[in-house]
DNA sequence: GATGAATGAGCCTTCATTCAT
DNA sequence: AATGAATGAAGGCTCATTCAT
């Protein structure tokens, strides 16, 4: 019994580690149990299939990361544009240590999208991510309608989402990439932010 | 003659449309015939091999945009601004029209990047890109330093990236997707633009 | 008219020479036509396919062979050893003029032997060619038996068939071949006729 | 663990039959795969690809006989002429038992010949039968020159091969074979050696 | 609980061959 | 008389997946 979810772990553990370096077609089942150190025929023991395989594996991380970004939202000692920076510092470091997963979620390319279970599932928690990022920017500026807050909620995304492509698919090292690109959105964030505030709630002044 | 060349440009557009909604692997020389309503021998009449395809349907429209954007620089009648979100707006219709092909050229995903013959072309063209943003921003702010400059070429680069990124896989039409997300871009590139001025020109005032 | 069979001409060429140096298989259609500077289709004109090709090939010079050697059998000028090396030199000629054409006769390999036209037709010009040996051995020793003399004939065709399949497949110079190679065999012929003298007919004494 | 030897040996089998009567290029692996009544992916189980499956086939049967005709060379109740001829009926059975095989060896035909470990491989063995030939030589007549011994050990050579060649592509029975063509060989040896204790050796009287 | 054996589907590519001009 | 356009068949090979133990 432990045994089996030993092994379970295992290959899930190496078939993340090889799709962060690597690209869903790229991956063969033979690959992973050789990282996990057992048969391929096991791992259909545990994962109906391939693409279950990833779902399983992709699930976890990014409800990890919709609650870590939930979890910035509220914390009290960070003044709003301070928690948008953090998230943004979140994203990126989320895309690095999950670089091939980032792309699956936001580009479904390589699922088949046809199976509803997981495209909803992941549609789900990208909609919880989205909607942190509006609320994060209606604690920005209060005064904003519904539907700013949306735009607004996009064009930072936008940011954060171009960031993040500019170097998902490359072989730069992940120190590397945050020390190019962090301060760089840092800055962009603040420059958005000022925009938004300028613009959209002068009647805060 | 005329019916060979319509036949290369039948293949040359279906394999454009699946690159557009599928990565490199999973794209079958098959496939694309079926889209081209050709034999998938007849493929190789014209394309050495997949890898050819693909280099042969990525350089022509990189050049193109490439140039209409080097041309807007140079507008006359266009304020520095104006400039960035007309190029703005000539990327998205790019994307829009080359749906396909925008993938391709930012994120290599697929391409053998050791074929140095091929990378070499794509980067250069996409390095010519990005030296038009920078000289944009040098336009919209003169006294930043060469470093600046490239901080924020790349800076503004992101955001109009993850813009289009946001769309490029989806099937939403043109026309909803220019309206939806114009506007956005515009306004952003207003914030940062302002950002830029505000932060590193102070000397100006 | 003219040109029509000088086209004719050129492709039997192209195709003669290629086989004088690839075997049947590795040759293409497409490079014959190459070799005849004419379209691959032209090709098929004036041959009903490849198989088809190869026979109007390996026949004339098959004939020629079996003409020459039945020519110098009959030469008076010449004593019957003198008459056999003659012969084995002339073998060993033709097969490195025709290196893949002799593999193809004799070892009817790659051509399909169903088709009864061809390997009659060869088979004929095959028997044509041990009837002569057989005559020649019949001339050096006129009193051996008809079953002596098949099975002589045969002897000396072992040798000097092994001989040329020593290098058949290879891709030494013709010269080279020869220098290194027709000593030997002519030796050997005279062992053999020696023996077969001393053997078969101590009558004659 | 027993069923999988039992396929890879039936995959070997099938392999040899086939490159017995056809060239390497015009075997392939699903046919041999029907031989051997399995997938031809299950062939990929057992070997790296076709070369490597010709490589397993051809080496093991060729050291067997090298050894064989060594072990002939060194018995001692026989006199030279005897070990030649045992030699010669050894080869003729090997060709009939290895049918498949003898061509593969002896013209390198198929295989590309500049993968160096094959043909060394293969080089080194055919070498040795070749030394071996030239040593029994020797043995008839210890008076010969190393050259003039080799040149004799290719004589004998060729008319062994040249025996063998014209068989081993047809469908004849091997009793019937070696009923044929083992006295035609015998005599030929007898009438080679004859020749080259006259010739070679006037000394020896 | 785990695995070796085996396979079918499918991929890229080549080639002889036919069709239409 | 000649050719460019197009194709089906086939080949080597890989991979996810199933079966039997």
């Amino acid at each position: 019994m432990d045994k089996s979810i030993e092994t379970k772990k295992r290959i899930l553990f190496a078939a993340s580690e090889l799709f962060s370096i690597k690209s869903y077609d790229t991956i063969t089942m033979r690959e992973i149990a050789k990282r996990a150190n057992c048969s391929h025929t096991t791992i259909y023991l545990y994962y109906k299939d391939k693409s279950d395989l990833l779902e399983k594996l992709a699930i976890p991380p990014l409800l990890t990361l919709a609650k870590r970004i939930d979890r910035i939202r509220s914390r009290k000692t960070l003044d709003p544009l301070g928690k948008l920076k953090v998230i943004g510092r979140g994203m990126i470091n989320f895309s690095i240590e999950n670089r091939s997963l980032y792309l699956t979620y936001i580009t479904v390319n390589s699922i088949k999208v046809d199976e509803d279970d997981f495209s909803s599932e992941i549609n789900a928690v990208r909609n919880s991510l989205f909607n942190s990022l509006k609320k994060v920017i209606l604690l920005n500026n209060p005064y904003l309608t519904e539907e700013e807050a949306l735009k607004y909620g996009r064009m930072i995304f936008f940011q954060i989402h171009g960031t993040i492509m500019s170097y998902i698919n490359s072989n730069e090292e992940g120190l590397s990439i945050r020390q190019r690109v962090i301060p760089i959105l840092e800055e962009a964030l603040e420059f958005l932010i000022q925009g938004i505030l300028d613009k959209a709630g002068p009647q805060i002044k």
